[in-house]
DNA sequence: ACGTCGTTGCATCCAGCTCGCAACAATCCC
DNA sequence: GGGATTGTTGCGAGCTGGATGCAACGACGT
């Protein structure tokens, strides 16, 4: 068995299992919990949490953070951090690694696998593991990348990653 | 020339280059500013605003976000997020990564070329041009990564890395 | 020395998130 | 089914990291 072994906690294989595992937990199911484990998956883009509450606007928001930590827990979802805004949450067990331009913002997906190799050299050399869903890896698209193409950038207020 | 190409602005030299360059770009040189570059010319530990803050007590909070701001557009200091706590500051230009681990928080500082080839690799493959200094890498460390050692963590109030 | 204009300090505000607490409701046990 | 138990929710308040508006200050060109 080959496993590039990112986490030993193998994801959940449909929602009936995401929630028997919550209750295996000494969790209980409720209306918000069967909702967002719905909402996870159904397999959309990556959310926020704000998005979530503004998708669930019944649910109260420390609610919805209280059950994504829950569900992340649990091993059902996982966040990750693009740039300086929220974090944002999806399910578990993805084949991709979420990368973000820093000049536009734009956000690439790329196959997991793609890591690996780098992934077990480092952890051949160090022993040490690496979480790469974790936080994004920022950088530079294709598109933004002119050689100095280093724009002054005006502070967007919220908006640029960085 | 051979470069890997993560920043096409070199690093300042030497103490007076940084200060020559935010004169270059309009800037002046106040005592705050001197203060700040010399305290990162002195090659130590990456710091945190806050605890740059303790270092100078006589520099307004506000002052030491801006100056490190202004100080990071001038290519002189780059910040780091390890973690979700607050960000890292060090000198621009360094030769290792930081990678820090989940479980204990110990922070590694990995050889930057270790990551090269891999960096290539993204950059042939996708155009994709990484960065990878803004973000730390997370993961387990070699010490804390029993197989099962995914500890039930106890939601440490702001200690741990996750 | 003087005027210009970038920088500082202060106070205030903001986003993202967490927490305490009482009311509620999912599950257990009979 | 009917409680009792205990995890969960909604609400409000609070917290951390950081940004911002503004008047006073002070670095720099002349």
């Amino acid at each position: 068995m080959i496993t590039t072994g990112f986490d030993p906690r193998t994801p959940p294989l449909d929602e009936a299992d995401a929630l028997a595992r919550l209750r295996a937990g000494g969790g209980r199911i409720t209306r918000s919990r069967r909702q967002l484990v719905a909402y996870f998956f159904a397999d959309g883009p990556a959310v926020t949490a704000e998005e979530l509450a503004a998708a669930f606007p019944a649910v109260d928001p420390a609610t919805i953070y209280r059950t994504v930590n829950a569900l992340e827990q649990a091993g059902i979802v996982e966040h990750t951090h693009l740039g300086h805004g929220p974090a944002t949450y999806r399910r578990a067990g993805g084949t991709t690694i979420p990368v973000v331009c820093e000049t536009c913002g734009a956000r690439l997906d790329l196959p997991r696998k793609e890591f690996d190799t780098f992934a077990s050299r480092l952890q051949a050399a160090h022993g040490f593991r690496i979480a790469l869903h974790h936080f994004a890896i920022t950088g530079t698209c294709a598109h933004c990348g002119g050689p100095q193409e280093k724009v002054t950038r005006r502070r967007p207020r919220r908006a640029g990653i960085s």
